[in-house]
DNA sequence: CCGGAAAATGACCAGGTGGTCATTGCCGCT
DNA sequence: AGCGGCAATGACCACCTGGTCATTTTCCGG
């Protein structure tokens, strides 16, 4: 799981921990805000108050710092996603689906550095690890979707015609936009997912995750998919 | 809506219409490879074989370029987009959602490459004329789902509860989603939208679509959301 | 064939980048 | 008190960026 990133550091862990937590912050702060590529070392070390020099003896390079943060996130995340994955196993597809908007629109508000990162690394790249976040990370939701999917159609919940993939796909599709929408108003266009009640947040999500659950249409006995005349 | 851009642009006008057409190319290449900040004008006049100074006498700066590249670029898309819009008003809404979702990926894929900086300047910030994008582009496409869904609504197709503005917000996120799985395959990982085979993509996009309209779960006559039980 | 204007050119500029390293300063040990 | 080693420092480096402009080339009308 945490494959690589082991630079000795032996420097960087022997510092107090206050100022190594700042460092931390600090950097991941500069890549959340500017990316990668046009993040700047100088203005890391402008903010922390410390040399250039310093920040190289720490991680090595750039790319060594941003690899060193990211085990650390990634650390940081994998309890509070699990909690979010296992809770509540028994409940019915449309509530947990509900629950996992909710939650996970929840968590992207609580580690709101590490969510942006998160979203730059998908969308943009020059991004080191990036191959591996998405073959890892946003492979391990699709695969937690597929699943929930699944264990849905054998409880009959979900209909059986339906694929589970297609379905992993859709659901992580909507959840991603809906908490990208959440820090941007711009991306969330007056929805109100960028609201600051939080109710309202709250409403909305469920909205979408219903949505997907009971589709668009009103229901129909036809189990066939919709046909076309041509 | 072709607000400014207005750069007089006399030299480049007179160009021979062959270079101005590999000039206007090569940079929205660059573009769509680097985006914006990590594009480079040198790279451009690189690959074009001409000098620096020549692009600067016909756009004035690198914003220029770009400014320009958006305004022909906006020029050549409203025609098929409002092809797409237009066609088959008659159509029932899922039918018209598949064919609006297929219809939608052949576009992005006959135009690569200002597809690939639309999504860049959506997720990426330091595009200069991203909000215009946003708020014009995007909204209108929104706007557009949500008129839809409205229109559906009072040919008793989607169920009235369903709010329109949640419905066309989901939707774009479906599709945008598949659209850009459609060229990146670790996006797409595995689902089949990077599929060289035409059906194929065109099964998922369907697939996808179907999912909107129908939902996941089986039908049942009751008319209300799922309710939870805190 | 010439003259003048417009267009093409690329050396050059200031400013920023990630990265280096000789020097300095500090801290603990004997 | 003095030493030894490690950590902090910031001037410095090569490279790249967008942008400029004096100079040369091209082209066209008389």
């Amino acid at each position: 799981m945490d494959a690589q990133s082991a630079t000795p550091l032996s420097t960087f862990d022997k510092l107090d921990p206050q100022k190594r937590g700042r460092v931390l912050e600090e950097s991941l702060a500069e890549f959340a805000e500017h990316g990668y590529h046009q993040a700047s070392v100088n203005r890391i070390v402008g903010r922390l108050g410390i040399a250039k020099g310093s920040l190289f003896q720490y991680f090595g390079s750039k790319e060594g710092l941003f690899r060193h943060l990211f085990s650390r996130a990634l650390e940081e995340i994998k309890t509070p996603l699990k909690a979010i994955r296992d809770a509540d196993t028994g409940e019915a597809f449309p509530l947990r689906l509900r629950r996992v908007f909710v939650e996970g629109a929840a968590f992207a508000r609580s580690h709101p550095l590490i969510w942006r990162v998160y979203r730059r690394m998908v969308t943009q790249d020059g991004f080191p690890l990036r191959e591996q976040l998405l073959s890892q990370v946003r492979g391990e939701a699709l695969t937690y979707f597929r699943e929930l999917v699944e264990g849905g159609q054998t409880r009959g919940e979900i209909r059986p015609e339906v694929d589970p993939l297609a379905a992993a796909f859709l659901i992580e599709a909507a959840l991603d936009r809906a908490l990208t929408a959440q820090d941007s108003p711009l991306l969330d266009a007056g929805f109100g997912l960028s609201s600051n009640d939080e109710s309202t947040r709250r409403a909305r999500l469920a909205a979408l995750a219903d949505m997907l659950s009971r589709g668009l249409m009103p229901p129909t006995g036809d189990t066939n998919a919709p046909r076309a005349h041509d």
